[in-house]
DNA sequence: TATTGTTATACTCTATAACTATA
DNA sequence: TATAGTTATAGAGTATAACAATA
């Protein structure tokens, strides 16, 4: 296999994930979802309940700018806080009804868009896109470009 | 094809390029290019110079947002701004050699870090990845969620 | 003392409204 | 008048530094 041609390829997978991955937030934009909150959600829809600083770990962001994220979450109804009982410095943060249905209502737009080019595969695309994936999700695996483990959680 | 396993594979395209598309994105951070200036970097380098009102039509943000984001990456070095000489109300954007330089570090870190990955792929995945690629080109082409005409120029 | 979280403050990116300059 | 862009101002999400409460 030329160094070349694999090089292309690279480059071809790297360009689809960024073109379509800004048609999938496009959605979220369209039910009024920050990406910082959908991240949230996921992350509490992935671990359960979890801590503020759990929280903050996961997303990779300081803990100051967690505590106003889940705040402002908070007022919008999409989570609850609650001082954990075990530490009494901890604070537990848990999805609302509605903070779940918002996240299952942007997961099931999502898989609507891409479903509606799949339905018309043949059975080969389909065995080909099958293998694509199995080889391309341990790209989603490995350790992130600085070394810092973000979350793979954003289901 | 079973709609559910049509459903199940739709929801693992999505996942795939939601995990990826964030690790995408820390290249970027590690470069100190945020989402917002790397588009437009990526909107020059795709279109050539621009005025400030096709780059906020192209990156779908208003004018005065546009305005202050390559005012700052002016000052950044990253793009110059004159007065179009045809209509005098009109400012035309450009690459600097240093904005230039900073996108295609970011493109190379971004084809290594895929191009890691495939090396070692056998010539069935190999093959299979290429058919996948050219349908699920297909989900970037179509409309945007909203309707509007999302820049597809991430190069 | 160390850990967990918050408050205070500032920077970036976004928006709307009001303004200037040019067509 | 209409269009291209800017300035003024505000909100969301990020950061660092300083603080409070608990372990």
């Amino acid at each position: 296999m030329g160094a070349n041609k694999i090089g292309r390829q690279a480059e071809r997978v790297y360009l689809f994930v960024q073109h379509f991955g800004r048609r999938l937030r496009e959605i979220d934009a369209d039910l009024n979802l920050s990406p910082a909150r959908f991240s949230v959600l996921s992350a509490l829809a992935f671990h359960g309940r979890a801590k503020v600083g759990e929280l903050a770990r996961f997303e990779r962001v300081r803990l100051p700018s967690m505590t106003r994220l889940v705040r402002d979450m908070e007022t919008a109804g999409l989570v609850t806080r609650r001082r954990d009982r075990g530490d009494r410095r901890g604070v537990i943060v848990s999805l609302t009804p509605r903070g779940l249905a918002l996240l299952k209502s942007a997961r099931q737009r999502k898989i609507a868009l891409v479903r509606k080019h799949l339905v018309r595969k043949s059975a080969s695309r389909w065995r080909a896109l099958d293998a694509a994936l199995e080889s391309l999700e341990h790209l989603t695996r490995g350790e992130s470009a600085a070394g810092k483990e973000k979350a793979k959680h954003e289901h």
